[in-house]
DNA sequence: AGAATTAGTCAAGCTGCTTGACCAAATAGT
DNA sequence: ACTATTTGGTCAAGCAGCTTGACTAATTCT
């Protein structure tokens, strides 16, 4: 129960934070749009699988981070079928003000422990976590 | 990140170990609604407040576990407006396997920890968690 | 007693997701 | 090389869970 309160309020601490940099019109689940586009980008489908949705709703998601000016769709440079998502300037200092935000909630949480057991806490975490399944989605 | 997909890792848990119990037709909001129902029971504007929904998404989602039959509606003891959602039996029984599940999801978990290093975890995730936001919601 | 509040429901509507059908580009099979 | 299958993406329709708005009945305030 602990484990599940903390998590809600990280994704309340960063979603505040977003908001309250003046990026506007963003869910959290958004956020892990951003993770996945984050570089490189994405294609479509890789961010479907990434979010555990159908591409469909991969596709309508794109469709409004891109009217929202934080998504822009590039030509795929060896699949002429795909396109690349890729983050615009916007999108990229979103993501930026998401991790500062996450940061500044974690902040205090980080200073009550030893690096010690920041370590062990993190190590502890990792083994429970499934790899890439970031979102809750219930 | 970690804390994030450990929620994720802890509630995909609790939900398998429920649905292989053989309590179908739940979804993972459902167990905060029965967190709150659990014991003597709450009222449909109690089940909102908790929940952090409206009284009507409540009330649906109450008739929806009276027809699944895990919860019953009584008459409430002093107020003739309000009505009190107990859970059946059948409810009971599944709070008690979702406990079970949660348990072994975390099983692993605790055992790799000194049970001084799972004090202060705990102590450490209850600073940062805001007391009675469960759900995250995104 | 009358006014204002509170518990709950009915109805309609919206949003984010799903399934199903389809086209165009790429890859595989001979 | 040329068909056949697979893969990336979109269009369209539908569904589930939530919302706002309007209302009734019981309760509380003055």
């Amino acid at each position: 129960m602990l484990l599940l309160s903390a998590a809600r309020a990280l994704v309340d601490g960063i979603d505040a934070g977003v908001r309250a940099s003046g990026f506007t019109g963003l869910r959290p689940a958004h956020g892990y749009a951003f993770a996945r586009l984050s570089g490189a980008g994405a294609t479509v489908t890789e961010l479907a699988e990434h979010l555990e949705i159908t591409k469909q709703a991969a596709s309508q998601m794109a469709d409004e981070l891109v009217q929202k000016g934080y998504v822009e769709r590039r030509p795929h440079p060896t699949d002429a079928r795909a396109r690349l998502l890729v983050l615009t300037p916007q999108g990229e200092a979103c993501t930026r003000a998401a991790d500062a935000a996450a940061e500044q909630t974690l902040r205090p949480w980080a200073e009550s422990l030893t690096p010690a057991e920041l370590a062990g806490l993190r190590a502890a975490l990792a083994r429970l976590a499934t790899p890439g399944r970031i979102r809750p989605t219930w």
